[in-house]
DNA sequence: AAAATATAGTCCTAATGCGAACTAGTTTGA
DNA sequence: TCAAACTAGTTCGCATTAGGACTATATTTT
């Protein structure tokens, strides 16, 4: 097989290592906290909401819906989220903070949002615009192969 | 707690889920060619080398050494690498592409590269550059927090 | 050289993460 | 209407993933 191009490699080594810097980072301070990433990433999602499906939680926070049951099940027993019935659809959960959730998100994502701003000190707004722009059309040329949410079991 | 300066989030979104993006995409066409991703960073790392030891092989593809074991034996268990004394260090090993875990690395990672290539096309060089850039400086800003590697158990 | 400290790898536990199969409820179309 | 196709969520199997404790070996300090 010719090799191909590979142009791109230093961009992707950049990319996935910029990602997972600020991963570990975010994630050293969540399990301070007392919480691991994903179950953080639910609360933050949830805080400030009237309540989510599954589905709905999963294309916000990029967990699969495999990984979510186990998250949210052990979120329930934390009494930290709750599971109600759709009233539209028979086969869904709305899924809500408890008080006690609500409390804890009131309490941690302003400490999460306080350690992570100083890591941007040094960039702009028009940094950060223009950063935030590349990254939304890279990931668009990526969006047609992966399709997320497809259910490839047909 | 006041509210703290928010107008980071929408890079960290992009950028999370830019990262994640591409790693789905690599991660669907590594599958089909019968590797884990983990599995695949190795060998694509110990492609065209001598053998490394696991700590220069945690830090190039940026897996765990906690996780390195596991990956490793099964690597080993597949007979697509090997491990052997350290000559110089009683404490390591180095880890080797066998014939047969050479051979599959030439075999696939021209094909990997050619799947991903298409993603870039309507990415000019000078925008890879740029976009390189403010990548690399981004993460400079996360390292001095992450520390990878440094081995906290003191 | 002996003690104190640091490092390389392994092992352990808890929690993801993904794909695929499965159940049950919904929507579509002939 | 009623079967076919679809969808939400759960469950399963396998492979990471992080972090920390632990063993054995190296290096540094005194």
């Amino acid at each position: 097989m010719q090799t191909p191009n590979k142009r791109f490699m230093p961009v992707v080594r950049a990319l996935v290592s910029c990602a997972q810097s600020f991963e570990r980072c975010s994630a050293l301070h969540v399990r301070e906290l007392g919480l691991t990433p994903a179950q953080f990433d639910i609360i933050a999602t949830l805080g400030n909401s009237a309540g989510m499906t599954c589905k709905e939680l999963g294309e916000k926070t990029l967990i699969t819906k495999g990984t979510m049951t186990g998250v949210l099940d052990r979120l329930e027993q934390k009494a930290l989220v709750s599971r109600h019935d759709s009233p539209v659809d028979g086969r869904s959960w709305i899924t809500r903070l408890t008080r006690k959730g609500q409390t804890l998100f009131e309490d941690i994502f302003p400490q999460h949002l306080a350690h992570l701003a100083p890591l941007f000190a040094n960039f702009s707004d028009a940094e950060l615009g223009s950063f935030h722009q590349q990254l939304t059309r890279l990931r668009a040329a990526f969006e047609p192969v992966v399709q997320t949410g497809t259910d490839k079991t047909r």
